[in-house]
DNA sequence: GCACAGA
DNA sequence: TCTGTGCAACGCGCA
DNA sequence: TGCGCG
């Protein structure tokens, strides 16, 4: 494939980067319990503009009053806060995935807008990645949001969310995370998502896969299966149906896999594997969510999957608590971790357990 | 949130 | 100087 | 061939 060299002023990045020798000696420390927790931004708390200095990188803020989120009163300075607290924690999981900007600059009960395209207009420090689109005839830079003054920058633009690719920069047709993506109908309430999350997980444990619940921030759960590198998106899923039709098998009346939404029951969970595909994004670990009350995507431990959970609980004013009792939950679907599956591997395993009994059906 | 075009 | 506008676009299943 | 869908 010729190198792709669209004119860009910004610091495009062809290779996955690496981070530098002081990062790596950090990293050590990331995801445990109660490390890395940078505090609130470093300016005064009556400023309405400013400038902030991380990692040597000024970063200008402005409107920092604006309420984002009218029914909590929560602000850009409180989003902007929450961001620079739990960088160390985030920043691992959106390290080198293409970004889809989702941009809210009046709040999230206002007009938004995506941005794919980086432009000319972003500060020269922003990372950058040439990606083909619209079938190879042309390319977008993806913004490429890599470190602290990256990701304060983007929130102070309205990106209230972050939605990144399943793969990164360097080899984008190699998810190295299947998702597992349960998204309640209207009428059916979290006890069902956990339900069958937990129905999922009796999947999981029988055939000894990994698997990572976090809440979607929203009305859902992600549950993230960490890959080894060379797997297709077509594999993940593939192997992501497989899971969920064995899971449903085991509660058909909570779920469905009717794609119309017109015709898909208000009462169940639709259990979705189509979202594992290039250019899909999903909100990472430790994303705030533009839903009322600032909630936020919240890694959670299995035994957390009772009936009394409650994702609304779970917001950028209390996020940091949790990180310092139990760090990242999902730090072992970090690429790095070490954790990657096989799912040649997993799919033998499947196979030869169930080879004595019929096959399973039914959604 | 911000650059840009056109009035 | 003000005001309006753009800021994305994949592939699948089905009619 | 287009639409709904995430």
């Amino acid at each position: 494939m010729a190198d792709p060299k669209p004119k860009s002023k910004h610091t495009v990045v062809r290779a996955d980067w690496q981070p530098t020798a002081s990062q790596r000696r950090d990293s050590a420390k990331r995801g445990a319990p109660g490390q890395r927790l940078l505090g609130p931004l470093p300016l005064p708390r009556d400023a309405v503009n400013g400038e902030v200095t991380v990692d040597t990188v000024a970063v200008k803020l402005s409107n920092l009053d604006k309420v984002y989120f009218p029914s909590s009163g929560h602000t850009k300075r409180d989003l902007l806060d929450y961001s620079h607290d739990v960088a160390e924690f985030m920043l691992p999981h959106l390290l080198n995935r293409p970004a889809t900007l989702k941009r809210f600059p009046q709040g999230i009960d206002r007009p938004w807008f995506f941005q794919k395209e980086a432009g000319e207009h972003m500060p020269p420090w922003v990372r950058t990645a040439p990606l083909p689109s619209k079938g190879e005839r042309t390319y977008i830079n993806y913004v490429l949001c890599n470190d602290c003054p990256t990701l304060l920058y983007l929130v102070n633009l309205g990106c209230i969310d972050h939605n990144v690719w399943m793969s990164r920069a360097a080899t984008p047709d190699q998810p190295d995370f299947v998702l597992l993506d349960l998204d309640p109908g209207p009428d059916a309430g979290f006890d069902k998502v956990v339900r069958v999350a937990q129905a999922i997980r009796r999947v999981l444990e029988k055939y000894e896969i990994l698997g990572f619940p976090k809440t979607s921030g929203a009305t859902g759960m992600h549950i993230l299966l960490p890959l080894a590198p060379g797997h297709s998106f077509a594999q993940s899923s593939r192997f992501a149906e497989i899971v969920l039709r064995l899971a449903a098998a085991e509660v058909p009346d909570l779920t469905t896999d009717v794609w119309s939404v017109a015709d898909r029951p208000r009462d169940r969970v639709f259990l979705d594997f189509r979202q594992n595909a290039p250019g899909k994004t999903i909100p990472p670990p430790y994303s705030p969510r533009a839903y009322p009350g600032a909630t936020v995507s919240t890694p959670l431990q299995w035994k957390e999957l009772t009936r009394s959970l409650d994702p609304s609980r779970f917001t950028i004013t209390n996020l940091r608590r949790r990180l310092e009792k139990y760090g990242d939950l999902a730090s072992g679907n970090l690429p790095g971790a070490g954790h990657g599956q096989q799912l040649r591997l997993l799919l033998e395993r499947m196979h030869q357990s169930d080879a004595p009994q019929k096959k399973r059906r039914a959604f």
